[in-house]
DNA sequence: CCTGGGCGCTTG
DNA sequence: AAGCGCCCAGGA
């Protein structure tokens, strides 16, 4: 008799003993029976005096002879539940796949073989009058065929008629693992000379394989990144080993597989959110075998086992969409930190615009630290200017001035981007007459009025009704809009230059299988001159034929109550400003502002970037924010809201501490969402361990408070936003 | 007396 | 989280 632990898919923050005839290794998953369900959980370890042996279970049925989770995905797994101090079953059950989870088979599904029966010849002469049958007899009369290469041949008609003679039959087996089977046909195709940046940065990262050695790859947009991926990838992979890759959610183009694909000319795992469980358990094995030797994906992909683990790249690691925000809040680019660490191996995190916390971990040494400062192909950089906006007239939302400086581009045949952060057609209705505003009921904000849909919607619940055609409160026939969004913008430019080709491209204007992907293509190929659009535009793509971005409100982000709001916008503007131009057309953009003097601003302006960033990190130093402090968000929200804040402040009373600063509780940045009134309780310290510690200790009795039951509350370590 | 919904307890 | 027993209200 043996018992082991094993981790259970509940917010349970423990283990749990079974007793088993044989000892499944840790990793493997297990049927058991939990309360009165039935589950699929986790082995975790092996125990040899349990506590309560009176209350133990056997196992039902050992799913997995060989784990499912090796060795360092268990690590990680740990690791997770001990960070982001989240239920150890809750954690494991988001590393795996969804078929898994189900107690699913993780060993690929058997192929089915055509094979000739005995007797071929004779078989053969009897079907000398049906050609079809005769020639597919004779397909396999040499060897057994797969299924799905028959099928390609023959219709399963002519399959089944030849099957029911008896002439052939099937067979079904394991597919064959190929481990490092890229190495067959793995051909480099011709490849551009590195420039000198571009060369230190490869034979830095090439010199450290086989050991954990983190880089931040800082390079201007236009620099080359990709380049330098691509031969360090050349590299790991002439070794026989594995890339993994993460992209942003939305830099997973066509494009970006293609171009890794096509310069090794070999299969690339893809993994993005919109793939069906079933390819998703596909890609999972073949890395898992060994087989693949790029694996590209997003967020979660992080979690992919490899068996010849080479080396980690995080492109764009700046980009938001790396932090889960719900259930097990994990930073994906942090997790690769952890991960390449376990594995072993080199670790890219690559962007033009870092984060401030990814920049002091190389500013201070533990990141090395690689830059590209010069723009591929002497392609100059994007002149950025602020443009005052005080006094001026504004017609949807554009100055007189910007309008002339946009009609001269354009009447010189080139492409100019508006960028605008909202999409609709205005942020709020208001009532002209009496102040009427419409606002959700759920969220107690103003609705977004979209004139193509002809509703108000709510952005943060989802929320729509029809648009009134008088004042609900006083009746007067006087409603107006306030604000200006991306669908003003386009009947604004419309009238403003009749005859210029416009596109529109946010969430709304892009719904749909590959329409973002089309309308990139038809921008390129310059069938409009005008492109109005939200952050979409600003990730990944390029268009060299834009001279003229424009960005319509800086002062949101210069007066936010989110301390990386201002981060944010210099990182969007950047972004912004390399997608145009190129070495032929230098590109202009202007920032409408009514704060031109914002110290933020001009330093961003003149000095770029890299500069603003580092005076950034001084000022968080001086203001005792991240990453210099550590911080956590509990949040709670309920529809009572006296509830929800009576939370906090019971938890506020468990965790008081010396070296561990409270702050709230506190609205949200939304504060209402979906009927549910929101609050937070902010921990802050300059040490990551005591806020660890502290909530570690104090989670048992959080959990166990009886408003914890009432309310819906979360733990949020390293949060990236306060909403 | 029966039904149903809310609540709180337990999970090895 | 989710299944279950327990309790109490409401209808006949």
């Amino acid at each position: 008799m043996h018992f082991v632990e094993v981790a259970v898919p509940v917010p349970l923050r423990q283990t749990f003993t079974y007793s088993c005839d044989i000892l499944p290794e840790p990793g493997c998953r297990v049927s058991i029976s939990f309360g009165p369900r039935n589950l699929v959980g986790v082995v975790t370890g092996e125990l040899t005096a349990p506590e309560n042996p009176d209350k133990i279970k056997a196992i039902d049925k050992i799913i997995d002879d060989t784990p499912v989770l090796d060795r360092v995905l268990l690590k990680l797994c740990h690791w997770l539940s001990q960070y982001y101090l989240h239920p150890i079953g809750e954690v494991i059950h988001t590393v795996l796949p969804v078929l898994l989870r189900k107690g699913e088979s993780a060993s690929p599904v058997d192929e089915v073989w055509w094979h000739a029966a005995d007797n071929i010849d004779e078989n053969l002469a009897a079907l000398k009058r049906a050609k079809r049958q005769y020639a597919c007899l004779e397909a396999l009369v040499d060897e057994p065929v797969r299924e799905g290469d028959l099928k390609n041949t023959f219709p399963s008609t002519i399959i089944n008629a030849l099957e029911e003679k008896g002439f052939i039959r099937q067979e079904s087996k394991p597919p064959p693992l190929r481990p490092k089977m890229w190495l067959d046909y793995f051909d480099v195709a011709k490849k551009p000379l590195p420039d000198k940046e571009q060369a230190v940065a490869i034979s830095t990262i090439v010199q450290s394989r086989s050991r954990f050695a983190p880089y931040l790859l800082e390079g201007v947009t236009g620099s080359g990144k990709t380049e330098v991926y691509l031969q360090a990838i050349e590299d790991v992979l002439a070794e026989g080993r594995q890339v993994l890759i993460l992209v942003p959610e939305i830099g997973l183009t066509p494009q970006t597989v293609s171009r890794f694909a096509s310069r090794f000319g070999i299969d690339i795992g893809i993994l993005h959110s919109q793939l069906n469980d079933k390819d998703r358990l596909s890609v999972w094995q073949r890395a898992r075998a060994g087989e693949l030797g790029v694996i590209i994906g997003t967020r979660s992909a992080i979690f992919t086992p490899m068996k010849f683990p080479g080396m980690i790249i995080v492109d764009e690691e700046h980009d938001d969409s790396y932090k889960q925000q719900d259930g097990l809040r994990y930073h994906a680019r942090d997790l690769a930190v952890m991960r390449a660490h376990t594995e072993n191996i080199p670790l890219v995190l690559g962007t033009a615009t870092p984060s401030l916390e990814t920049l002091n971990n190389a500013l201070t040494k533990r990141y090395g630290h690689l830059q590209l400062t010069k723009r591929a192909g002497g392609a100059s950089k994007t002149h950025q200017q602020v443009l005052d906006v005080r006094d001026q007239r504004l017609q949807f939302g554009i100055a007189d001035g910007m309008l002339s400086i946009m009609r001269q581009h354009l009447s010189m045949g080139n492409q100019v981007l508006v960028f605008v952060n909202r999409r609709g057609y205005a942020p709020a209705l208001i009532c002209h007459h009496c102040g009427h505003s419409y606002d959700c009921r759920r969220c107690e904000r103003p609705y977004t009025v979209h004139r193509t849909q002809q509703r108000l919607q709510c952005h943060h619940c989802g929320g729509a009704r029809p648009i009134p055609r008088q004042c609900e409160h006083c009746g007067e026939n006087k409603l107006i809009t306030a604000g200006v969004g991306t669908e003003q913008i386009e009947d604004g430019l419309a009238k403003m230059f009749p005859g210029v080709k416009q596109i529109r491209i946010d969430s709304d204007s892009v719904r749909g299988k590959d329409k973002l992907q089309r309308s990139l293509d038809d921008i390129n190929a310059q069938k409009y001159q005008l492109l109005i659009g939200t952050q979409i535009l600003s990730k990944g793509h390029h268009f060299p034929h834009v001279t003229l971005v424009v960005v319509l409100d800086c002062d949101g982000a210069l007066f936010s109550a989110d301390f990386r709001a201002s981060e944010k916008l210099a990182q969007l503007v950047t972004q912004l400003a390399g997608r145009a131009g190129r070495a032929s057309k230098p590109g202009e953009m202007w920032l409408q502002t009514h704060n031109p003097g914002h110290p933020l601003l001009q330093d961003l302006v003149h000095n770029g970037y890299a500069h603003f960033a580092r005076q950034a990190l001084d000022e968080r130093k001086l203001s005792w924010m991240p990453p210099f402090q550590s911080q956590a968000v509990i949040r709670s929200e309920a529809t009572n809201g006296e509830l929800a804040w009576e939370f906090l402040e019971q938890v506020r009373t468990l965790l008081q501490s010396e070296v561990v600063r409270l702050n709230g509780p506190l609205p949200c940045l939304i504060e209402k969402r979906q009927g549910r009134y929101r609050f937070m309780l902010v921990l802050q310290s300059a040490q990551r361990k005591a806020i660890n510690d502290l909530l570690r200790r104090a989670l048992p009795n959080i959990t166990s408070l009886p408003t914890a039951s009432k309310v819906r509350w979360s733990l949020d370590v390293d949060p990236s936003d306060f909403s």
